[in-house]
DNA sequence: ATCCTATGAAGAATGTCAACTCGGATATGG
DNA sequence: CCATATCCGAGTTGACATTCTTCATAGGAT
């Protein structure tokens, strides 16, 4: 795209979305986002259609659009739909994956390793955090990239930013668990990292796909806890039963 | 969606796509549409993007929409994303499915086998072969349903829609094989369903998702032969670049 | 007499439209 | 073959029509 004002008014939206200033459930109304971006409704509503494709906001015709709230069931099958992708991905990656890409894969791999130890170590461990799950994202990238297909890419990149929006802003809000619980966790992160890594390295595409099974798995079992928790905060507000017609 | 005219816009368009009146590369002009819809320009241009996000349509800003052409590579890519869901949707129905949903792929299964027979009789096939191609789609759908995964049945179902338009009006153009061939992949294509109905029945994740892998990878290698024989004919027209950034 | 419900109007926000502006593509001339 | 001018179509805008929501009031029931 390079569409200036709509181009605009979607960087603003999108952007506020992600940084969680606009939380789930939250109305977007074109006229008071229109004149806040100082551009006309349309390309604000251009904005928001290209949004709800993205799966960050919802439209409801007549009734306006809101960021994206998802019940159980709905975040359930996104979930599975992520681990299908990106486990298939991983499998890819193993079979098409240069040298260039392992490299990438393992810089980020040795930049979690690094984090991690000064985590362990530090007393404010929060700044580290932010820089622990960038590397996290490069890990993943990494890999989704060395599967040479950017199509998958992209999609999974969707279900990445859909899954940061709705658990929360930007991760910051986590359950209450304490501090040896986070290390264990992000070790066995690591662990899984190391796995996938060594599969793809070895040019075994089940392994592959098997180790980020598991990995995925992990980190959605760990995500439906305080998921299901709070429940009844992401009740279905809104029932879009329109049945995708197949029909000609 | 219950928005009007935005709604006939919409289904005008999908229709003539879907039935291949415009074919692959077709300029989609809003001003023509809208005088032919009978509307004005700005529910045509919400039905355009609405079918761009659908992957129907491309839209290049300043230069207007046309209908969505691939070349071989963003193909393949689709072609390893839907092997990727619908074999772990298969993967899914062998567990979550239920009674009626084993009656509801078994009767596709059914009329399939009786369409198969009365095709190899019949001197002639062609509408024969439309209603294969409706239970065919049947069979899939009831497999995508028993997976219980709305998200992933309606991206399935999506990528589907893609694949009958950029692979020729209504499949009605099928490259030149004899009879005896189509016969034989049509064995072929039962006994593969037989095959995936048999591991989902008995419960079989992993058998289901297999065969399920080895009969898309089948239709994948039938269909891009022709494919890359037409290749000249779908050299990338348009150069998607637009990298999802996955930056806030 | 008080509370709940239903009906109505007022307000606001969305869908839609026709017109204006801007950018790219084609044609013409050098 | 290249530069310039013209034309066509998309992006954008403000205004109008439509519809959903909300608040208030009147009626009835307990």
């Amino acid at each position: 795209m390079k569409n200036v004002n709509s181009d605009m008014a979607y960087d603003y939206i999108r952007k506020r979305i992600l940084h969680g200033e606009y939380g789930p459930g939250k109305a977007l109304m074109t006229e008071s986002l229109s004149t806040e971006i100082g551009v006309s409704r349309t390309p604000v509503r251009d904005a928001l259609r290209q949004l709800e494709s993205d799966g960050l906001v919802s439209i409801r015709p007549r009734l306006g659009a809101s960021v994206k709230q998802m019940n159980v069931k709905e975040f359930r099958e996104m979930c599975d739909l992520r681990l299908a992708l990106e486990s298939h991905a991983a499998g890819l990656a193993a079979i098409n994956r240069r040298e260039a890409d392992l490299h990438e894969i393992e810089f980020a791999l040795e930049a979690m390793r690094r984090l991690n130890v000064a985590i362990l170590a530090a007393p404010q461990e929060d700044p580290l955090i932010a820089e622990l799950v960038r590397e996290d994202v490069r890990f993943h990238v990494a890999i989704m990239s060395a599967a040479k297909n950017d199509l998958m890419k992209k999609e999974i990149l969707r279900l990445h930013l859909i899954n940061r929006v709705v658990s929360g802003p930007a991760g910051c809000e986590r359950p209450i668990v304490t501090k040896s619980d986070r290390d264990i966790r992000r070790q066995a992160v690591l662990d899984s990292h190391d796995e996938i890594y060594a599969a793809i390295a070895r040019s075994d595409p089940v392994a592959a796909k098997q180790a980020m099974e598991r990995h995925i798995q992990d980190i959605i079992d760990g995500s439906m806890r305080p998921m299901a928790r709070a429940e009844s905060g992401l009740i279905a507000r809104e029932l879009t039963a329109e049945e995708m017609s197949y029909g000609l």
